[in-house]
DNA sequence: CGTGCCATTGACCATTATCAAACGACGTGG
DNA sequence: CCACGTCGTTTGATAATGGTCAATGGCACG
């Protein structure tokens, strides 16, 4: 493993407690790969045999039933990933497809799970990623149940435009059909949501999209930190 | 504090494993209060004060906005709830109300944080916890994005059928209203898809479910392990 | 210079929500 | 003991939201 992969591991906050004679021997137990754009990381349904860490790229989370497929979150570097199929020893819930070409660190399962018992600052961090994880997904749970399709992809624009620096236009960080899959709605819905907001301000131009008058946008949004608020 | 109450407190696997000196000071921080129906015992937006045990009765879980109202779980005891917001000293992301009189065992929040700091079993036991809290939630966001609301309604009755023992009948645990909240629907809604699983064998009297035929339920419902197994 | 994929648009359909009304169980007060 | 009101449930009619199908245009890539 490069020196700035590990780097990069032990910068989370999921690994920055944990004593350093430990985080040496996961980084030893663990490898890097590089997977292209649209590889299937992990499938549902299956065990975990290993503690993902995305160091670089995009990584798409769903889950599939009845010839349907929800994209449950997307994953954006550098973060760990299926920690709790890791730590209950339980099977995927979610299937991972890389959304670009990504880089992730793989340490072994049994290896996470012996430091876990034997590093408090590790189990301790690891309490803290799992509830602020659960946290988040009862805010998309929220999120979902409580708005909209196009009210979601509103608050979506909004925060990604104020992630995106003071200007109000970014460009969308993966294609607009994941985008819909994120927010829970399909492609043409997507579509034709984005033209809707056209009257709150919103112009877009292929990926890029433009916050015209903030005001209006949130006016429309009514956005809520106990939904869209990521610190929260 | 009765002792029957800390004992069932002592008996939650999330209590289990901690240190009995540890367990004597929680218990003796913290206090046991019952409520009547309908009571609102925590609002969302609020700071956690107490972590919560719900020894007797049932307490449904839900979240406001747009003058809307999700429901996103219901509790029924002995269960721990609240960890997540307790650990990470955030806000509420949910109100709580009773559904049925309910006793509720209050600990306060400043000596689970001590606790957790010291005891190392404790630790650990929170983690499983959390990672299993998680996991429930990703399942029922999967079961919203895709099912239908019938589907969810005819595997909410298959799970509860099994889990009531042998025979094909059950009586609903809370009313109606609540349940259609539970499943994401309204009461008309929950109405009209329970009169259209009479066609899979499900007869309903009042709060009485009957599953005439399960072979018929389960071929309708195509129930999903990892959406509807609270185990894996 | 095709070929394929993404995005967009329009027409139409399915699901679910909303509104309204009526029924029945239940408890209260005359 | 009965009249009445309340509340949960059910049913019907209608509207809104989102999904499906089909066709088209644009763009990248071979």
């Amino acid at each position: 493993m490069r020196r700035e992969d590990s780097e990069i591991v032990r910068e989370l906050p999921l690994f920055r407690g944990v004593e350093l004679e430990n985080f040496r021997t996961l980084i030893a137990a663990g490898y890097v790969q590089r997977f292209p754009t649209g590889t299937v990381l992990i499938h549902e349904g299956e065990r975990p045999d290993f503690l993902h860490v995305l160091v670089d790229g995009q990584i798409a989370f769903f889950a599939s039933h009845n010839d349907r497929e929800a994209t449950v979150s997307i994953l954006t570097p550098p973060a760990a990933f299926i920690l709790a199929a890791v730590i209950v020893d339980g099977p995927y819930l979610k299937s991972a497809r890389t959304l670009s070409s990504s880089t992730v660190v793989l340490i072994p399962a049994g290896a996470v799970r012996e430091v876990f018992e034997r590093d408090t600052g590790f189990a301790r961090a690891t309490v803290a990623e799992l509830a602020c994880r659960y946290r988040t997904i009862v805010k998309e749970l929220k999120n979902v149940r409580l708005r909209s399709s196009s009210e979601r992809l509103a608050n979506w624009i909004l925060t990604q435009a104020s992630q995106s620096g003071g200007c109000g236009t970014f460009r969308l960080p993966f294609e607009k059909r994941a985008l819909a899959s994120r927010l829970g709605m399909r492609p043409e819905n997507l579509s034709r949501a984005l033209a809707e907001l056209a009257e709150a301000g919103v112009t877009v131009d292929g990926p890029m999209i433009r916050v015209g008058d903030a005001a209006k946008l949130i006016a429309f949004s009514k956005p809520n930190p106990l939904i869209d608020d990521p610190t929260s």
